[in-house]
DNA sequence: TTGTATGCGTTATCAG
DNA sequence: CTGATAACGCATACAA
């Protein structure tokens, strides 16, 4: 991707005082954005070598590169990106659509997936669809429409007729924040399941029977339902009736959390834990307990999973399982790339998640 | 740019079955996406007529418009973005640079600005910059390159090269997150300095003489100046010395905020009270606060500034400047909207602030 | 090394 | 109401 500078601070002046009518003799004739051919014009050759200049400019003798770069320059030229994708056929684009940017959830993860595609000379292009099927849908549609050489999607669970199309357009995809070596299209991301077990296996190991969870919407949503899934197991491995976890299910908002948090304190026996579907979740329980006086971990513990930031902002700080996000947006990327470049044929990565020991997990009362 | 890899044929079967197996003798020939001609041919049309379905679906006859949708459906046809705008001259795109999606500063407002957008038809493309002016101006190119309509940019401080680049390729311009109705782009936000003025006036008055600031760098941020600036007025019309202000500059991050903190705890005489820049330092300063066993707001009170979700879950919960986001990207989207349809000239809008009470400010120690 | 000519998939302007 | 056809701005095979 070349880097033109552009410095022309005439046209400045244009807004600052629109009083005097800077009639510069245009013949009212709009000027607009320069074209390849400008350039070629103002350096004296044609639009082809411009376009080499550009795009690969050890093919063109210095000379008249320094004279076309000149006038790239003092134009204030920017390749048109439309005509460039038709002509090319390629995009250097890759499109990413996340359920919201409302949290932390995926910035984190998006922001390495951005950094790595902008190192290898690929433009990101994030939509958001707000948890919705139908808005993804479309705007999948929108990205292939804008030539994405390649997607990236999050989890695996949508209608088939999507990824028929994307084969029917040949655009490569990708899922993250979730792992299934047997799935269709290739997945860089972690055990959802295995790893929201293994927290649960913690969680009875200390002691607790009466687990509750405040799970995200299952529908839909394949992350969320592998944790619920997860937590299931651990409790059947261990000789406990998985019939017997208390499931609150609701959108991933802090005031959801707290919400949930309330009616399952409300209720008798109460449970000795509150598994969260997430540290959003959990830390919106975390405020209800404050509000109603519950010490935590004291009367009830709480676990979160992802272990973004406000993890360890909250108090307690919450025990929850590590989720290497960067790594998994890193990785994603070169993995997409390949794919998109015919370098891979998609490869499925698994990410290692760890759990992560802080305050908000205890014996249940009355234990020891 | 290195040279392009296309993948080929081969990998087409992998994922569903399309059933009846559609040879079109093509020989191998990869089967690219259908285009309007392939539309066209199919329901025996022209692609002008192809195309008016799709565009102005009124000025084509019931029944021809019935063959044509149904063709477009059985072929799975989605309009080449690249070439609609280019023979359009126009995308319906919105471009928005922000400085950062690591927290959650901007999310809020940019999810509303967003959907507001779409609700009118419009896209929204959004890049981060990392607050790094060279990345943004690189952005700034990319978005305009790809055909944006309009771009929604934060805070005026940038170079005038990149307005006058803007202005020659005609390119509608908004600045949010600022209000500066005397500068150019107009601004949809918030007086800056004025909302952080106000907050140091309560702080004054709650008793405090030395205050300290944790800022964000303040460097190519107008926003991050203004609110210092707004203390420093507050101190001098009350009669303090604003050269007396300890200041203390850093990135957004809760880690820096925290490392602020604990500088600022070590000096001595202790300020009373720590401003932070935002919430996010804020809740650094708090985290550090509780480290150090330093109790807040018994022993130095700490402000921050934004009101994101993360104010009210901290402990203790954030006293701070509540700024309408929804409402800001909302009338944002409005406005940017009109300006690139040529209803408005470009309007600047100021969206009231407020204080909001919380747990972290009180009086000084030893006061009353 | 450089220039010429063609095509990419739409929209829009004209005729019919 | 519908069909040709000319742009749109760039990349690239082919020629020089």
């Amino acid at each position: 991707m070349q880097a033109l500078t552009l410095v022309d601070g005439i046209s400045a002046v244009l807004w600052y005082d629109e009083g005097q009518d800077t009639d510069r003799h245009d013949m009212g004739k709009t000027r607009s954005a320069p074209t390849l051919n400008d350039v070629a014009k103002a350096a004296g050759v044609s639009t082809a070598t411009v376009s080499r200049c550009l795009n690969s400019p050890d093919r063109v003798i210095e000379a008249t590169r320094q004279r076309v770069l000149q006038a790239v320059e003092s134009l204030g030229y920017t390749p048109n990106f439309a005509a460039r994708v038709m002509a090319a056929k390629r995009s250097y684009t890759i499109g990413a659509i996340i359920p919201t940017m409302d949290n932390a959830i995926f910035a984190r993860g998006l922001q390495e997936f951005q950094d790595q595609l902008r190192e290898s000379g690929y433009t990101l292009l994030v939509s958001s669809s707000a948890y919705d099927p139908e808005v993804e849908r479309e705007q999948i549609r929108t990205l292939v429409a804008r030539g994405a050489d390649g997607l990236l999607l999050i989890g695996h669970a949508r209608d088939a007729d999507i990824y028929a199309y994307l084969e029917r357009h040949q655009i490569p995809s990708l899922v993250a924040w979730s792992y299934d070596p047997h799935m269709h299209p290739p997945s860089v991301g972690f055990g959802n399941a295995a790893a929201m077990g293994e927290l649960a296996q913690r969680v009875i190991s200390a002691g607790h029977r009466r687990i509750a969870m405040i799970s995200g919407i299952t529908q839909g949503n394949d992350r969320a339902q592998a944790r619920v899934e997860g937590v299931r197991q651990a409790m059947t491995e261990n000789g406990l009736n998985a019939d017997e976890l208390t499931l609150c299910e609701t959108t991933y908002e802090i005031d959801k959390g707290a919400e949930a948090f309330g009616k399952l304190m409300a209720r008798s026996p109460r449970p000795t834990v509150v598994m969260c579907g997430n540290d959003v979740l959990a830390a919106g329980a975390l405020r209800e307990a404050q509000r109603l006086g519950i010490s935590v971990p004291d009367q009830v513990s709480v676990t979160g999973f992802d272990d973004i930031e406000l993890a360890e902002i909250v108090t307690p700080a919450l025990t929850t399982v590590h989720v290497p996000h960067r790594e998994m947006g890193r990785k994603a990327a070169r993995e997409l790339i390949a794919m998109v470049e015919g370098t891979s044929e998609g490869r499925s990565i698994c990410i290692d998640t760890r759990l992560v020991d802080r305050c908000s997990l205890a014996e249940p009362p009355g234990a020891q």
